[in-house]
RNA sequence: GGAGGGGUAGCCAAGCGGCCAAAGGCAGGGGACUGUAAAUCCCCCGGGCUCCGCCCUUCGCAGGUUCGAAUCCUGCCCCCUCCA
């Protein structure tokens, strides 16, 4: 779909899904002006692994690329290089320059399976902010106010709370909003949470004698758990880099009424053939998504596949036959804690025991509460730890 | 710089000489139910030992007083509040 649309189709199509537009004017505007448009998203170099949370940015993205954009997305090395004492994680070491380099690579090829490469580039902030003096710092930090920094919601409930706020901490939006001037952005996308640095990036802009982007940002993606926005440090994400079968099943685990969000923001579907999914069956409706999602990533076949290995084990519970192989010694004798441990489905000796005795082992499908009973390697054991976790133990 | 409050397991939060591996809640794990959903119920939740018992390591850090400390004393580090 080249960019055969008139601005205003264009902005229909763009305005969907989003929380924030700022303004839809100033879009229309840039769209009539402006036949190719610089999307920015910035990218955190210390947290590769993208999730289900950023495909929702991506799709946005992608969409700027299908009716012709250009998108931007910016490496921040130089922020990561200083390391960011944010959060209260004090061991977070700066990274070193190939450790982004790698990270920034490992992202591309990732975020490529969304995006165009074609329409894609990507760009180090080192490139303007080595150069930077400190004169110039000094002019960045005084295109804003202290109080208007506070205006966030984050700084102000920290300052009220008397959570400390570092003062380079104003610096990192400020920054930010330099990336938008150094590339002369036209629009800028984030989540919600990134609206205030998007909208300084506006008043930056404007300071240095630019037009100001137009800041765009996407719903955050509620997570497994279905309560906190999902995230590798909650273990509630879907790693977009995970085999069709994990993918498919962790889809599946959302709570009922997380699945239409996730059409919303994760599919192509039309809110109108998302009505009519809400007439099936919940399951049904969570397999389609599963398997809509799925195939995004890792094409049809595995989709397919992925969702006849779900029905297989779950529904009909199944061994699965794609179970990850362990291969002891045969003959090797050894008591089933030990091997629960061994296969990694346990932390620690007393977990593996306790989540034997309490019934969540099951050898050749024989649960065994036992966990001090000795098992010999000799032929296929087929081994189930809990609801969800497989493995074949074969003898070497 | 001054005065006060506080640092307890993944998080929140009790305990303030022994009955404390440390209440309670959340998160998490296992089981039942089921649609690997939600809700509900039961069990577990520092580590090790063939383990109905024993041992080791935990209550900011380092020492000390005690038969015995998360609990008392000393020093140090960190955080917060009010004042300057």
């Amino acid at each position: 779909m080249e960019s055969r649309l008139s601005p205003r189709e264009q902005l229909e199509l763009l305005k969907r899904g989003v929380v924030d537009l700022v303004s839809e004017e100033e879009l229309l505007q840039k769209l009539e002006r402006k036949k190719v448009l610089r999307v920015k998203a910035g990218f955190d170099p210390t947290a590769p692994d993208l999730h289900l949370g950023h495909v929702v940015l991506l799709r946005k993205l992608r969409q700027f690329q299908d009716l012709g954009h250009e998108v931007v997305v910016i490496i921040g090395d130089f922020t990561a290089t200083i390391g960011d004492p944010t959060g209260r994680n004090e061991t977070r070491p700066p990274l070193s320059k190939e450790q982004v380099l790698e990270n920034a690579k490992t992202y591309a090829e990732q975020a490529f399976k969304v995006l165009d490469p074609e329409r894609t580039k990507l760009v180090y902030n080192s490139e303007w902010f080595e150069k930077m003096g400190a004169r110039d710092v000094v002019k960045l930090a005084s295109t804003y106010t202290v109080a208007r920094m506070l205006e966030r919601d984050d700084f102000s409930k920290r300052f009220k709370e008397g959570i400390p706020i570092y003062v380079h901490e104003f610096l990192y939006p400020l920054f930010q909003a330099y990336d938008s001037v150094a590339i002369g952005a036209d629009v800028e996308l984030g989540g919600t949470d990134q609206l205030f640095n998007l909208l300084i990036g506006r008043d930056v802009q404007k300071e240095y004698g630019q037009e100001p982007q137009v800041a765009m940002t996407m719903p955050l993606l509620v997570g497994l758990d279905g309560v906190r926005k999902m995230s590798k440090s909650y273990g509630n994400y879907v790693g977009i880099t995970e085999p069709p079968e994990t993918m498919f099943g962790k889809v599946m685990s959302i709570p009922d009424d997380l699945m239409w969000e996730w059409y919303r923001l994760l599919t192509d579907l039309s809110e109108e053939e998302i009505q009519k999914l809400k007439k099936l069956h919940p399951r049904d409706a969570k397999l389609n998504l599963a398997y809509l999602i799925v195939k995004q990533f890792h094409g049809k076949e595995a989709a397919e596949r992925a969702k006849e290995h779900f029905l297989k084990t779950f529904s009909q519970r199944e061994f699965p036959e794609n179970a990850p192989v362990f291969r002891f010694e045969r003959g090797t004798r050894l008591r089933l804690d030990e091997l629960v441990l061994r296969l990694g489905y346990a932390p620690s000796k007393k977990e593996a025991q306790r989540i034997i005795k309490g019934g969540g082992l099951k050898i050749d499908g024989v649960k065994k509460t036992n966990p001090f009973e000795e098992i010999a390697v000799e032929r296929e054991l087929k081994v189930q730890v809990g609801k969800k976790k497989f493995a074949r133990v074969l003898p070497a």
